[in-house]
DNA sequence: GTTGAAAAACGCGGAGT
DNA sequence: ACTCCGCGTTTTTCAAC
């Protein structure tokens, strides 16, 4: 049993209700309730303390990229030659403002940055590459492309809790 | 305006719906009508439609990672010399069996599969690691942390359809 | 597409185990 | 802390237009 912050814990029911609303959130609570052995109230009470308690942050529709034409999965190597904060902060607004970016991280070693972005094609990936080094100055860029999805999944795993 | 598969035509307004949706789906489609100027039974319609069509393909909770105990996301390069496809499916097995691999991709260039690995720390890091490379034989790994998460998002850019 | 109404599920309280 | 009960309210869902 794992204390966060103020005073939440979470037991192995809180952990069974994470577990399959991560997968799938249209459930209804009594159905949730049933499948790990309680009745609605207290389970919909444990949902209700979990979203206040920060531990469900949200619940979104998960969108298939083929559909809406954003097959394309790229990964963005950045190194930079100037590393003060403001030349972050000015490199995060120009991400941020950048919707074909999904992921954006600060790493540790020979790269600085690692940015996921989804695209239809190779095209569509030059136009958002040149709106990146152009919002900045980046020291060495390099992209290496997805060809294919093998595994994608929202779901964190809930064993460290 | 998109065709896709099999009649699968997004308009506007089913933009909108997938671009709310997306950023949260607990709204009422009462509410969700309003915002794009239609009243409700019409709006449920094209969400059932969505749904349909698989261009939604499911509604899930986001957990906080903290929260959770999965702060730590780490970017794992693997290099391998045996480029069958029953090689990959044994790895493609491994790594599903793997809650912690939350991203999986096939790669183009010098890297051959990129996976993103959530954990506490690298102690427990060190432990999926070797789950990973005790599963199939593996050519070259070579793993990159990230320092901080500066953008993570499921909403994928809509500007393309 | 609209309006309106039935059916279902939620939200929340209270008493008892 | 959970169960069972219940009831008003909201929301979904499906008529008919």
């Amino acid at each position: 049993m794992l204390f966060i912050g103020a005073n939440v814990k979470l037991d192995s029911l809180d952990i069974k209700i994470l577990g399959i609303l991560q997968r799938d959130a249209e459930q209804q609570v009594a159905h949730i309730a049933e499948q790990i052995g309680l009745s609605a109230t207290p389970c919909w009470r444990r949902i209700q303390r979990l979203k206040e308690a920060g531990v469900i942050t949200g619940t979104v529709a998960l969108l298939d990229p083929r559909k809406v034409n954003v097959a394309v999965t790229v990964f963005v190597s950045v190194r930079t030659s100037t590393h003060t904060q403001e030349w972050l902060d000015r490199f995060t607004a120009t991400v941020d403002a950048i919707p074909e970016v999904v992921e954006f991280y600060r790493m540790s070693g020979d790269v600085d940055y690692l940015l996921r972005v989804v695209v239809p094609d190779i095209a569509a990936y030059d136009a958002v590459y040149k709106r990146l080094i152009s919002g900045t100055n980046l020291h060495d860029v390099s992209s290496s492309f997805a060809m294919q999805e093998l595994k994608q999944t929202t779901a964190l795993p809930l064993g460290y809790i």
